[in-house]
DNA sequence: CTTCATTTATGACTATAGTCAGTTTATATC
DNA sequence: GATATAAACTGACTATAGTCATAAATGAAG
């Protein structure tokens, strides 16, 4: 989406020159502070009085920009939620893989990522049902890119440890890491879609996911 | 719209005497009617146009009530593809289980009848994937009572064959057959979720799910 | 600075899901 | 059959997501 098309064709030097140290245009600047502006606002909106409570009028005027404005950052209410949280999430994931410790067993790891993922939407459970909605059902044809993005970063890391335990012979090395990965994520985003239904409590979603994830574990060791 | 208006008037021996052999009132008996006429209605418009396209005002025309009066028998839009598929999903996952033949291997009892669940919802992929959706997020607090019944059928139908595989000593009996079940499941909804996006042919999701539920299985084994 | 082309912004407008105050219909009771 | 109560129905109405024709801003080039 963000091209940077730099220095295209320049006439005076002086002009080079300033965009050594400012680099992107004014248009590009201008996207770029807009789109901030409306990150910014429809996160506090949404926050604030839910996702469904929002509407995008208000979102427009919080940004200061016009109705029509807003569906040029984003396709729909729901993409505004990727564009949103999606870093967030990203960056949830990857410092709970940076925080594990290789030494705990593999199953403790598991449940370690999982729980900071999950922990990552306990403050705001509807706005996390519909967030996973719009990942696993994305509306349009939208912001596949950022999802697949993602999803891929997860498994990666998940695809990762797994490796690490079938090098280390704790995991027999029968199976692709990915495939074995896309099976424990499968089984985390269940368990966690019936604990934001509020059915379990923190507790009894992670002792369940645990059960879930010692079923595949277990199997290979 | 036609009524049949049998036993209007009746003295009240009659009356009873007739509601012995009829036992619905006139008022259940036309909403049962009515609810029939919407059902149908829907139905047909959300394969004929698909569900975007169908707007509930003319499902309300086709199955000729007032607007307001779909709502009485669906919360919403989405609520209705639960009212109108609910039946015809659970008959498909019942005759699957029905068709399976013991004597075949677990694993291709398995992907049978995913493949049967899977195939029920080839013809439609987009009207699938929003059924979907609505079962795994549905909309508000809606038709919960249906959804978990879909999903404890199934759930039950895996489980039975696999304490049957534990029974005949094909499957470890050490991890409770119902969280198995999940966990098959899962990988199912999600193969199937990329498979409706799309992204793979029909024999590749197989294949793919084959290799998951292989991942579960062969460490049970 | 002026012109022209391209990108970006705008808000009046449209389409439609869902609501609700008022109406009709069914049933129970005399 | 008349009346009262409750259940079911209705369509005009509201709220809002998303569109689109038009306008403004930006940048390139002379």
């Amino acid at each position: 989406m963000s091209h940077d098309s730099r220095a295209r064709t320049k006439t005076a030097v002086a002009r080079v020159a300033a965009d050594r140290l400012q680099p992107v245009s004014r248009r590009e600047r201008n996207k770029q502070e807009k789109r901030a502006r409306i990150v910014e606002a429809a996160r506090q909106l949404f926050q604030e009085k839910g996702f469904a409570q929002t509407t995008t009028l208000e979102i427009a005027e919080a940004a200061d920009i016009g109705t029509g404005t807003l569906f040029l950052y984003a396709r729909s209410k729901e993409d505004l939620l990727i564009l949103v949280f999606k870093d967030e999430m990203l960056e949830t994931a990857m410092t709970a893989f940076a925080r594990l410790r290789a030494e705990d067993p593999l199953l403790d790891q598991l449940v370690q990522v999982f729980d900071a993922m999950a922990s990552h939407h306990e403050r705001d459970r509807d706005l996390a049902k519909i967030l996973l909605r719009e990942i696993m059902f994305p509306a349009n044809g939208d912001r596949l890119t950022d999802i697949a993005e993602l999803m891929d970063a997860i498994f990666a890391g998940l695809a990762a440890l797994l490796t690490t335990a079938q090098a280390a012979g704790i995991l027999r090395a029968k199976f692709d890491p990915r495939l074995v990965a896309e099976n424990l994520f499968s089984n985390y985003f269940m368990d966690m879609l019936e604990w934001l239904r509020g059915l379990w409590t923190k507790e009894a979603f992670r002792d369940r996911l645990r059960q879930h994830l010692a079923i595949t574990i277990d199997g290979l060791r």
